[in-house]
DNA sequence: TATGAATGAGTTTTCATTCAT
DNA sequence: GATGAATGAAAACTCATTCAT
């Protein structure tokens, strides 16, 4: 029984890969790394506990992809919303990317932000290195603000991590079916992000 | 060889009880409540691992008496903080609240972050009621303000959300000889709040 | 690509055969019967791990046709060796053959010395049968030796498989490039082993 | 129910340790390192299976402590046989040293013979410094012999090996019960060794 | 002949917890 | 309060083998 295809984990044909991510990425949702066991993923996933190592050598294999997919796809999406434009511009279509993605893939956000830590070496590197990319992008859009007199904050650099930790934590309190939609998610953490930056839009 | 109290754990001189949950407290930091084994504190805390159930009857145990103990201090300053004044005055005096304890007990804070879902029945409920009860406690200073005028923002309950957010999150990359004091990460943050919130006073 | 052919291990232009017989001699040697999987076998022959089970119906048929080809081989040789001529001629010229396929055929010897225990039933008692009959070929022209007068030694039975126990031994530590060839090792052996049995031929 | 010391494994008084040590040396010998799990292992030692892990850290480890026991007091018992007297004399005691111990603690000689190489690292060298120096030791009589005129034998080095490996291999056969008695097999063994050298003393 | 996917039983090892002292 | 020994359950991972294609 085939889910809808999420964009994270698209069916590739291969046998039980999609279903194994999204058991893992659920179960590590709702009962983190160290608390899910692989044999907890198998069942969910419908197979047994020993085709799970066909397809990933290990544990941390399978968080490394599923952090790695949450990772690049929220970059690119932040990437493209920060392509062009005023500053003010650019951080609104940001924040909007960054709310979409952690409202759109909320497990995928909310397991990137606490399970990283169970990463280990390369795997590690390069999601957060990807983590750090969104900020960088968000810092270098804030100062480019600042630098033009767009934003009237003193300080873009922590202005920067304070706007993208905002957005981060959305993905550990939305609720699909809640009082507001993802629209008007977006348009509220944009407005509060250029309101934080003392912008001159709000003025 | 004692450690200095740290307000949230003081020596008790009741045996091991300190060293216990400060070894508790820095393992579950490090490596998460399910990555820590009670061998691990045990040796850790310098004694042996049966001794460990003399202090605590489990490891949840453990877990909550660090939680609870986190929790009633961040609501008791953030409480006192919130006590007189307008609405810009109490937030301020709250967001430098939430700050210091995340910064002054960063490792407290961290655990309180990432571990409660790892509490289970009471123990769970009465920490969450304590993390709620902060939130409860901006929202109200916010609606207070929203009512006044003071703050221009017209989300007044989620932008209370976003400012806790921003608070909490402080304690996953502050460092102690870091680039700013703690109460120069105060500063910013009280500002950064009240320009979320739109308020007359930075206009 | 083809190694040469190994006397053992021919390539029969069967597919793979060769390839999974080598592979698995060399991972036997290495790392032991129960220390090898069927998975690294499969991977050194350059095939997939179900087609082995084309060749072979278990691992321990793979096993039993090593052993069986060793056994076989150095039987035979052993054999030929004891044709004829004088109880001292036989004797050098099994010994020179003995350490003849324990050099030629090292990973063989190697294995075969230590890998038959793990061998069951049919399999086992045929192998075992083969590495006695070489015993029995040595004690007997020790045997005739003494009752000819060659040979001095008061135990000859014995003698025999002290003498076998020394050739035998000489795969555990040869090595190709080392300080004596082959022919250099066989001649020194068959000369320990006619002093052993205090041969005439040395007074 | 505590069996008889046996030398090697002393009843220490700590728990299940000896039986532990004792029921993997029989495993080990009886179906190899590879051959044997930790369940059978605590089975027979009458204990459980996670018991066994507080006493050695992995089966690796309860492997070196078996080889290193059996390394050390093999090569004690040959050091003290090498001691003093003509080169014959010290040989003849050698050999006897060795054999008595190979069928005194056969299991331990059996094991230390075929299960080395699942040692790793520094255990590993441990154990294979102690078996060279056997050797050397050998070695050095030999080379002593044929200096003296003692041993005519061509190639002393070689020689010492093929004796080492003589006396060794008498722990894959030997029975308590069989044909000879333990001090008639090292005499026999003593004669063998010297015959192989050349020595003048059986002229 | 050859393969990729699958599995059930088994491996070593770790865990939180208990108990006798 | 403190300890060392012990345990049953469960963890991650491996294995030889099978099956559909």
């Amino acid at each position: 029984m085939r889910r809808r295809a999420s964009g994270l984990i698209r069916d590739t044909g291969r046998g039980h890969e999609a279903a194994i991510l999204r058991a893992a990425l659920e179960a590590f949702a709702a009962k983190g790394f160290n608390g899910t066991s692989m044999r907890e993923v198998a069942h969910s996933a419908g197979t047994s506990l020993s085709n799970l190592y066909n397809y990933f050598p290990s544990k941390g294999h399978l968080l490394a992809e599923l952090l790695q997919r949450a990772g690049d796809e929220q970059l690119s999406r932040v990437r493209d919303a920060a392509a062009g434009g005023s500053a003010t511009e650019r951080l609104d279509a940001v924040v909007r990317a960054h709310i979409g993605f952690s409202t759109e893939h909320q497990l995928a956000a909310l397991v990137a932000l606490s399970e990283v830590r169970y990463l280990v070496g390369e795997q590690r590197t390069r999601v957060v290195r990807a983590r750090d990319a969104v900020l960088a992008t968000v810092a270098r859009i804030v100062a480019d603000g600042a630098a033009s007199g767009e934003f009237g904050t003193p300080h873009p650099h922590d202005a920067a991590r304070a706007i993208v930790a905002m957005c981060s934590s959305v993905a550990t309190w939305y609720r699909p079916r809640g009082r507001l939609s993802r629209k008007a998610l977006a348009e509220q953490h944009a407005r509060y992000a250029l309101a934080l930056l003392e912008a001159d839009a709000l003025g």
